[in-house]
DNA sequence: TCCCACAAGATGTGATCACAATTGTTATCT
DNA sequence: AGATAACAATTGTGATCACATCTTGTGGGA
């Protein structure tokens, strides 16, 4: 019942994740040949794994000078983060619209379990569970098209958080936020779950143009 | 000074061109040694194109089975719009804070144009300029990664309007639709110009719509 | 008559090789 | 010594081939 998975969707997986989790920096070079013998594949699969990637916006290509990994910096980041802003509170209204009761009970679990796991101390599951929050939401939305866009973004945001580290402290404020998420979500208020979405991941924008900041000014 | 291209690039934007102009239909099948013959390439770069265009969201490939232009329904075309118009008020609202003289006079001036070509008759010439119209508004805005966006959106409502066609008697409301906007970058007022793009970009969708239902109507 | 199994052809995927462009290094000239 | 030109090694690109998988057409059985 599982899906045929080609070698190359294999090597593009082991890539991504080898980017998200900084073990391939930004802006490294990515060598055909030295990704296939690390891949233990041949160059073809790691060719199209590479041209795929550049699809999804974590990879960069220029004719005949190979592949790297992207590069970011703060402009890059608030110009992502306003079509992120963008498109999240477009999803979010509708979602208030959409979601059904066994949406809104999976999500408030999530919260729940997030909340849980930032107390327990467990920041990275927080994280991740986090995430799972805001997809969920997005899902109910039941616009596949924007929850890709969304995804693929979240990616690069993750690989950035990994390596300019997030700061726990703001996780209080999350908590404040998702509420009021939830509450709009719950009410079926379209315009309050958009503002507060908006709000929300301003508030993320911010946190994570500081840390590049402080991190830049770390560097020079 | 010219950029080196590849043989893989040329391919790819000759398939583009021939969705877009509906030599390869939505929902064809594409075979990699058949295009190899039909544009005098090897099936190598091909691979490469057809990799590298479905990262543009314009072809469709599941493993072991091949790639596809990509199929669109109604269904399809409201979501992508609701991204769409989302992406396109963020951009106008920056636009009418960032964009300065010079800017401004070429948005009037492709306004003039296409005006000029719409009421000579040259329908296809008036289209073409309205993108351009659009287009010049949100590189005011200076977002490179929403520009990317946008293009790719474009591409593909392009490619529907050439099948679907649009409908001429629409032009005049557009040309009042684009008063608006020049006049709310001019004045520099961002929710104006906000405010106006969504209802413009919104009757565009809902036009689409009409054109594609009518069309499936016919065709069952 | 319909359905399923099976075989043959077609097609995507992966491997290997040959070539061209780029990059890095060294030697030579100013 | 610094710059530059030629050369060598590296690396991306394109071509061809081999194989696995899918598709299609045919025939036999219920």
């Amino acid at each position: 019942m599982d899906e045929p998975v080609s070698l190359a969707e294999s090597v593009k997986d082991m890539i991504r994740a080898d980017i998200l989790d900084g073990r391939l920096d930004f802006g490294a070079r990515l060598r055909i040949r030295e990704l296939a013998t690390r891949y233990g594949a041949s160059p073809m699969p790691v060719r199209e794994a590479l041209r795929s990637l550049v699809g999804e916006g974590l990879v960069a290509a220029v004719a005949n000078k190979g592949a790297r990994v992207v590069t970011v910096d703060a402009e890059h980041i608030r110009h992502l983060f306003t079509i992120r802003i963008a498109v999240e509170v477009a999803l979010a209204r509708q979602a208030a619209l959409a979601i059904d009761a066994a949406g809104l009970a999976e999500v408030a679990t999530l919260e729940r379990e997030r909340l849980a796991a930032v107390q327990g101390g467990d920041f990275a599951a927080g994280v991740a569970i986090n995430q799972r929050f805001h997809r969920r939401i997005y899902e109910a939305a039941g616009n596949a098209e924007g929850l890709v866009l969304l995804d693929r973004h979240w990616l690069l945001l993750a690989a950035i958080w990994s390596r300019y580290g997030y700061r726990p402290e703001r996780l209080g404020g999350v908590a404040s936020d998702h509420d009021h998420i939830l509450r709009a979500l719950a009410e079926r208020d379209a315009d309050a779950c958009g503002v507060m979405t908006a709000a929300h991941v301003t508030k993320t924008r911010q946190d994570m143009l500081a840390q590049i900041e402080g991190y830049e000014a770390r560097v020079r």
